[in-house]
DNA sequence: TTTTATTTTTAGATTTGTCTAAATTAATTT
DNA sequence: AAATTAATTTAGACAAATCTAAAAATAAAA
């Protein structure tokens, strides 16, 4: 089962992710920028992932994850989401502080491993940044979540997760205190450069749109 | 601080591990073995820990390993010990389990992950297979241990280790009942190949010399 | 002390994942 | 529809860790 290299796992992962945030094929150079490489390497990875059937691929016509690829990328999800909570829950590691471990640790747990860390975690759905933890056949909990630079003004959104989980980004979260459960409402949108003013609790302050666009919400109160 | 490669992680590992067997330098064909390796390999490694300062090596004259190379050694060590201690009493796995994943484990783990893994677990002094867990500076507790072979018939010893941590070899002992804290007593050394009769409470029964040769104690009571 | 045997090292090839630069295909613009 | 621009793929090279086979050095035996 553990046939497939840590590269090769990564690129599933960056595939599956990027998947799942347009509806078309994903096309060569994005997947270069998330993997922060060459087009001409992610070009001979696909060839590779193709021949294994873990992807559709034809040259010049961009990619699509098969069902099988799919699943590995959901058990190495699975695995990471598993480790965060771990990492945040037990060794009471910050939630911006995790995702770079877990980014390690999901390459070397085998599947035993992961089946008894997740009972001894009793069976979380959902890691430390709000993304469902997907199960040992590769469902996972859809939630339909927006971007909260979506939202309109004058609304109520509560945060289900991040868009982005680079350490940088959740410490500038922390910030303000906007985390996975807190309720956030949109007082006011500015044309010129779609930054918001929103207000949680009795505090009120500005988000720009890069900010805004990597947190995501549910309406509050319904679903 | 994570400078190296897994695979001279390895080899450090090893080499540590040689060191501590024999008084002299160690050779290269020594080391191709416990690597399951070829010489020309490794002569290939050595060249490249010495180029770090980790080992002394003299072209045909063999390896010392140095204190900076100790160090690195230790740590990794460290982890993969504390991790079997996390395997075994967290999660339950059997103590002839957890090698293996133990191995993968001690890469991928930071020195802050381990600090807080060690004081989750309550600061453990041995692993589940009886070998001392070296502190965060490196420091190990000398168990002053010897092989069971070489104890005498009608003497006593208990159980402090083995000395090989395969699971082939621990489910064999595990048969017996043989691990660390038992108490076993030497009825008889049989001449002709070195194998011996012992008694653990009221069983009695046969080891073949390759197995006492790998059942590590102490002499009863004393020390 | 030669000769023989063993150990160690070098030389050259292979695999994986990467790169740059050049060539090819697709998409846009005029 | 032709020309230009952008995206993608190929070609060739490189670094890490490995291999086999041959050469060199050391150790053992005659």
């Amino acid at each position: 089962m553990q046939q497939h290299t840590e590269t090769e796992e990564n690129y599933l992962k960056a595939i599956y992710h990027l998947s799942n945030l347009s509806i078309s094929s994903i096309n060569t150079s994005s997947i270069a920028t998330s993997m922060s490489t060459s087009s001409a390497s992610v070009t001979d990875m696909l060839k590779k992932l193709a021949e294994k059937e873990l992807i559709n691929y034809e040259k010049y016509k961009g990619v699509k994850i098969t069902r099988k690829g799919e699943k590995v990328a959901l058990n190495i999800i699975r695995k990471h989401r598993l480790w965060e909570v771990f990492l945040t829950k037990v060794l009471n590691f910050d939630w911006d502080e995790v995702h770079m471990m877990a980014e390690e640790l999901e390459h070397v747990s085998s599947d035993e491993l992961i089946k008894r860390l997740e009972a001894y975690l009793d069976f979380p759905k959902f890691d430390p940044h709000g993304d469902p933890i997907p199960d040992q056949t590769g469902k996972v909990e859809i939630n339909n979540q927006m971007s909260l630079s979506k939202g309109d003004s004058g609304s109520r959104y509560t945060i289900t997760g991040v868009g982005e989980h680079s350490s940088a980004f959740l410490k500038h979260l922390a910030k303000y205190g906007l985390k996975p459960g807190i309720t956030v409402s949109i007082a006011e949108i500015m044309e010129f450069d779609k930054s918001m003013l929103v207000k949680v609790n009795k505090d009120k302050f500005h988000l720009s749109y890069d900010v805004s666009k990597n947190i995501l919400v549910k309406t509050h109160g319904a679903i």
